[in-house]
DNA sequence: CTAATAAATGAATGGCATTCATTTAGTGGT
DNA sequence: ACCACTAAATGAATGCCATTCATTTATTAG
């Protein structure tokens, strides 16, 4: 019985490294699993790890790096498969949908991949790669891939913080009055049915954007 | 000359209120405008108001609380008077870009708008009741209204944080060469021009966003 | 063998939002 | 006119946070 609980390690360097980048991504993934992005502290991190705070900085050099990993980890995740082998529509659809997916669980990560130069994350760029090679594959024009993906992209961001959003964001509550038209339209899609709103507006929008997009195929 | 620089006034209740919500908005907003949502401190904040830091909390309940004050006010600047004077294509357009252009010069607040209640906030509920009554006026069937709007917003969130990023977000760098199709693809975006890409793919986006919910129309 | 480097500990540091006891001033009721 | 209550300020904590630094120990290069 080596050790219970923390088990203390004596300054200095360990026979064997403790930690690597691998190992922080999983321990992060895992700690943000169960406690949110709140719990995810630099403090708790190295606690996870069984290691101190200041030892995480061998491997990484702030926070951000770390959000950084899990981002890259994260975009691997994405599904881009039917890129390879089905029509342009459906491909677009299957990877919108698992991209928004994937996000919706880790939307504080949309304001470090909105502006993450695509250099520092090779897996974000081989997503790039693969969806940009369907799009020219179908006869879009080279000079609109970039903004037809960035557009994609900014849409699917924005819907991905839309799943989070609590059930009554809509309640006009008390100025209901002051707000009919709204508060009609609310209450129609409300008695409309069972599917979840934030997936009935991603459907809507997207399906907009395959139909605009698809007619810039030459 | 009753002071310079810090006033130093008494403990105690002043003669006249020093704070209230409207002039911790504005001091917010001009602090934002210095030093950016990084200067905007609770601290820095009280600084600013020539306050102890502890008396903004009897006019706000937290630093969240003073993000919604600052949102609210925003959200009366996007402008929606076109859904009172011109067709609907063009009135979507104009709220579209205006909404963009506010908020992507405070990207820090998308993450509390999108889980806001809105009814937290009269001037967003506003603005929603006048575009929905926009939409209703130009014939768009009840029960889409709401997700319409949600789509779109989604896509000018996302296309905000899509304005703060730095133009070169998309140079491969050393991955040039295994990445062919996307580097091709951004490169013959650049040899395009001028205009700036975040306009690009905000224009491309919206004109299929409102082609698509066009047809919608009955 | 020795110098440089890598990877850990543990003890700061400074900044942050927030809370609380205290002080003072206005307000409503008798 | 008095008194209790509430509102609005100060100033001194509190606890958490990311990050830094001196120090220790082990591995690696020359």
């Amino acid at each position: 019985m080596p050790q219970t609980g923390a088990a203390r390690r004596r300054a200095g360097r360990p026979a064997a490294a403790v930690l690597d980048q691998a190992g922080i991504t999983a321990a992060a993934l895992r700690l943000i699993g169960k406690t949110g992005y709140d719990g995810l502290t630099m403090a708790a991190l190295a606690r996870s790890l069984n290691v101190a705070p200041s030892a995480l900085y061998n491997h990484v050099e702030s926070k951000r790096d770390v959000l950084l990993l899990v981002e890259d980890h994260l975009t691997a995740l994405v599904d881009v498969t039917a890129f390879a082998a089905e029509p342009w529509e459906s491909a677009v659809r299957k990877w919108a949908w698992s991209y928004r997916d994937v996000f919706a669980e880790h939307t504080p990560l949309i304001p470090v991949i909105a502006v993450l130069p695509v250099t520092d994350a090779p897996q974000t760029l081989a997503m790039y790669e693969t969806v940009s090679a369907g799009f020219r594959a179908a006869g879009f024009p080279e000079e609109r891939i970039v903004s037809a993906i960035v557009a994609l992209e900014s849409f699917i961001f924005g819907s991905a913080y839309d799943v989070t959003a609590p059930a009554d964001i809509f309640d006009s509550g008390s100025m209901a009055e002051s707000t009919p038209s709204f508060t009609g339209a609310v209450r129609s899609l409300a008695a409309l049915g069972h599917e979840k709103p934030a997936d009935v507006a991603f459907s809507l929008g997207l399906e907009a954007l395959i139909a605009g997009f698809g007619a810039l195929r030459e």
